[in-house]
Formats: structure tokens, sequence, C-alpha cells
RNA sequence: CGAGAAGUAGCUUAACUUGGUAGAGCACUUGGUUCGGGACCAAGAGGUUGCGCGUUCAAAUCGCGUCUUCUCGACCA
């Protein structure tokens, strides 16, 4: 029985995504032009990945603060690069009245300029250091094509931003970040990531370097889920961010920036949902468990409430859906909304002291005696999904991921079925661009811990600097 | 931004070729019967046909413009 609203995943993959958000009224798309508006669930997916990672920011020493959403113009313009990397996409906000008395402003595409503007105020000695701050806000950059989620014109996530004492420091945060945004996105949305640095082509305008971290969706596209930059001195130097040292000299601060948005939730349901709607890893889901009655009579409503009140008193989270419908129509109900486990209260089961639990990834079906410990197994079989989602997001990506030695065989490849592909890189820019020719191939990151496979660049067959991962993207 | 396609009730759409009272299914409301995989019967409500201008006695229908969405490119941490 397959939903009937939603396009199968195998015949139209963009058409299955865009009828899954809607069907588990994620969103809708809004009369404001690239913008959407995000329902009680998708903002529930939200406000749960905010709570997580909020956690785990605040226990590595993060402060939450909040920028100005405008950005005078001469302000923006002091970092040279990123004004070039930006200017395409920055919206300018137009006063009314009298505009001679008004400074141009823009939307902030993102705040480095905010905030170097703030640590330049506010930093006066190495005892200030180091600074970690972080904002969860919207950002607004002019796209011209979008997609729910994945790239809006205006989506919201987290920045954070950070000055430090020395170089080291600041390249270990910058690491540290990474390693964070790995940990949420593998032990919390059940998404393996590849980790890496971004060729100087694709880093963030502005920065030393970039690290992402880069997840595979079901059909072999790359999303580039999250960043975390080194800016060295860059910024600290055009913002004239500097500070007494521990020698009583001024020296010039070094400055981290690093951010997740809401594109994490495309990327959710391109890695785990199914022609049957949404699937949500338990610890992300902000609804883990539909109690749905088969039929409300006396005896099923008295053992729901019985469920209820142990529900109560566990950290899982649960609705009961009492609503008219039939039965079938909240089972499919639950399960478009992507809901981990349902479980089914009926006569026919508690005549003989049964009740029903289903998995919505695999629907299995479990029969649980009334008599057992209900919250107990409950536990276990949430935990075993959040386990078994993780290992078949991995399995398909180890599949889809394939190492190449010449350009024909990168081409033949993503020509066949699109994933991550592995190949030796000379270094040389030219090369990188030639790879595009090749359904848009692009550099996804420098793996730079790993064991070369080759000896020679895979496009110009010179000697070979870096392995990376190349791979078609969102 | 370029090429193509489409906009009719909340959604999917019919009528458009050949101009003449906008019709259905799903969803919604009310009442009743149901309830173990998207129930059924009956009644009801819901439309300035995306918007603007033009042609015409008459426009959902023809023409021009505009906006939005989708697909493919280009662009894009």
């Amino acid at each position: 029985m397959k939903n009937k609203s939603i396009t199968s995943r195998d015949v139209d993959f963009a058409k299955w995504y865009t009828d899954v958000v809607q069907a588990a009224h994620l969103a809708t798309y809004s009369n404001v032009k690239g913008c959407i508006v995000m329902e009680p669930n998708g903002y529930a997916i939200w406000e749960k990945m905010q709570q997580v990672l909020d956690h785990m920011l605040k226990e590595t020493g993060h402060q939450n603060v909040c920028m100005p959403m405008l950005i005078p113009e001469n302000l923006l313009r002091k970092e040279g690069e990123l004004v070039k990397g930006f200017a395409p996409e920055v919206a300018w906000v137009t006063m009314g009245g009298n505009k001679e008395l008004e400074e141009r402003m823009c939307i902030r595409p993102t705040s480095e300029t905010l905030f170097s503007d703030y640590f330049h105020e506010v930093l006066k000695s190495y005892r200030d250091l180091p600074i970690k701050y972080n904002q969860w806000v919207n950002v607004m950059r002019w796209e011209k094509e979008t997609r729910p989620f994945l790239r809006g014109r205006e989506f919201l996530w987290q920045e954070g931003h950070t000055i430090h004492e020395t170089k080291e420091e600041a390249e270990q945060e910058t690491r540290n970040i990474l390693q964070l945004y790995r940990k949420f996105f593998e032990e919390y949305l059940a998404i393996p990531v590849v980790t890496g640095r971004k060729t100087e082509k694709e880093k963030f305008a502005g920065a030393e370097y970039t690290l992402t971290i880069e997840a595979m969706m079901y059909n072999g596209i790359t999303l580039q889920s999250g960043t975390s930059h080194y800016f060295g001195q860059k910024f600290s130097k055009a913002y004239d961010i500097k500070f007494l040292n521990r020698e009583n000299n001024w020296d010039y601060a070094y400055q981290t920036s690093w951010g997740v948005s809401t594109r994490m939730i495309g990327g959710l349901i391109m890695v785990h949902s199914d022609d049957n709607g949404l699937v949500l890893p338990p610890k992300i889901a902000p609804v883990q468990i539909a109690i749905i009655p088969i039929k409300q009579t006396e005896l099923v409503n008295q053992k729901i409430n019985e469920i209820e009140i142990a529900l109560e008193n566990s950290t899982m989270t649960y609705m009961v859906d009492c609503s008219e419908k039939s039965a079938g129509f909240k089972f499919a109900e639950a399960e478009v909304n992507g809901i981990p486990l349902r479980i089914e209260v009926g006569e026919r089961d508690l005549q003989e002291g049964l009740i029903t639990v289903v998995r919505r990834d695999t629907r299995e079906k479990r029969q649980v005696k009334t008599s057992d410990d209900l919250l107990l197994i409950l536990q276990e079989m949430l935990d075993t999904m959040q386990q078994d989602l993780y290992i078949k997001a991995k399995e398909r990506r180890d599949q889809l991921t394939f190492d190449a030695h010449t350009f024909e065989e990168v081409k033949t490849i993503m020509e066949r079925q699109p994933g991550f592909v592995r190949a030796m890189w000379c270094g040389d820019e030219a090369c990188e661009a030639k790879m595009k020719e090749i359904r848009g191939t692009k550099s996804r990151c420098i793996l730079e811990d790993a064991k070369p496979i080759d000896d020679v660049c895979v496009v110009c067959g010179k000697k070979a600097k870096h392995l990376v991962v190349w791979g078609i993207q969102y």
C-alpha cells in the first residue's frame, strides 16, 4: 500500500521530494517568491535540531547573541573578498521618505561583518579571549533557483563567530566545530558524512580555508550540509580587531565562523524518507510515538489512558490520534508525518492481552503483551530504529562511493549513477573546471588524512597533490 | 538570468481547438451508519477562472503584457 499523493522516489526524485514536503505538512509555498512558509511539522523539526545543537554549543563554551538584520554598505565593503563572493545575492533595502538621510543597507546574507565590527569595539586584551558567540537567525540571499529547505532566499540557521588569541587555538576551534557537526549528523540525524577541506575555488569568500561536511542523498546527489571556516587574521585586519597580547604588544585576533541551516531538514528527508512519506530518526522526531485507537471503546480508551500515564513519566514524546477518521487513515497519516513508532490499540488485541507496535521505517508489526514492560520495549525499538537508519544510510552511501583513476572512469560513473567519486587531483583549477563538464561534477572536499589512491591527477596526468571527493551537488 | 511548460474552489482537474449560465473527484461542514491499512449514505457550503490591458454584443476560451510555480541549463560557501 503506497501513499497516493506521493510520486514514487524512483520515478521522479525531485517531484517525490516536494510531494513529501507537502504531504507531511513541513512547508508550503508562499506568495513571496523563493520563500516558504514553514508549517508546524517542519518548524518542530527545526526546533528539535536547535535544541540539540544549542545544548552542544553551550557545553563547549559558546554563548548566544543576536546581531542586527541590516548591514550598512560601508561596513559590508570592508573585506573585499566577502563582498565579491556575495555581491550578486545581496538584497538591498530601500528606505521610504527622505532617502538622502539614510545610509544604504542590505539584509544580512551572513554576519561576519557585524560580528567583526562588534569585536573591534569590545576587544581590548588577551584576557578577553577567546570570545565564542553564536546566533540563531534568518538570513537572505537572493537565489535564482529555489527549492523548499534546500535553497531559499530566506532561511534559518545558526552562525557561530569566534575570535582567539592564537592561530593554533582558532584552527582547533574550526576543527572542533566540524567534529561537533559530524557528531550531530551521525548520532542525531543518522546521516553519515564525509569531512574535509574545500578547494580554493569552493571555499568561503574571505576564508583562509573552509572545512565541510558533505552528505549523500538517496539519489547519489551531494548536499553540502555544514561548513566551518578559518579566517586567520583576514577579517581582523580589515576590521581592526586587535588586542594587547601577553607581551604588551598589539596583535590581530584569529577568527572563525561556522554554520548549519534549515537545509538539514531537506537532507533529512532525502536520506531517509520513502514513498510513504517522511521517515525521521527517533532522536530528531518532534513526536516519537503515535497512539492510535482502532475504535474508541471503553476498554480501548482505558488502555490508552494507562499508556499515556506511563509515557508521561518517560522521556519519550507521543500523541494520541482520537480523531473520527478510520483506523487506516490514521495509520497512513502517522506514516506520512514520519512518526517513528505507532501503537495500535484495538479490541481484538486487547481480548488476547496484546497491543501492536509498528516501526515507521520497516513497517514491521510487533505484538506486545500488555503485561510486558511497554516503556522498555518502546525505548529499545526507538534505539534500534535510530541505529538501523544510520546503517542503512551508510550502506547506501558506500554503495555509491567509487574510486576512479582516469577521467573516463569518472565520466562513466557519474553518467550511470551519480555518487561520491574519489579521485586524485593536481591542485590546478583548470582540472577542477574540466570536471564540471561531467554533469556539473565539482570537488566536494579534499580528504586530508587519506591514503592516496594514485600518483597522478585524474584529469591532466601530472603529479597529484590531493585525494578529492567529487560529486554533483544540490 | 536563458529555454520550455503550466496557472480554473484548499488540492487534482473538465470546459478552451470552434467565445454564449464554469462541471466533477478528493478535502471541508451537518446528520446517521462504520472502524485491524487511506469507510459508506444523505444533505450542504465553497469560484471576481493568477493579475492587468485589449478585441467583441459577449472572454476561462482570442491577443498583448505582467506575476507566480515547475522542468532543463547558467549562476550559487
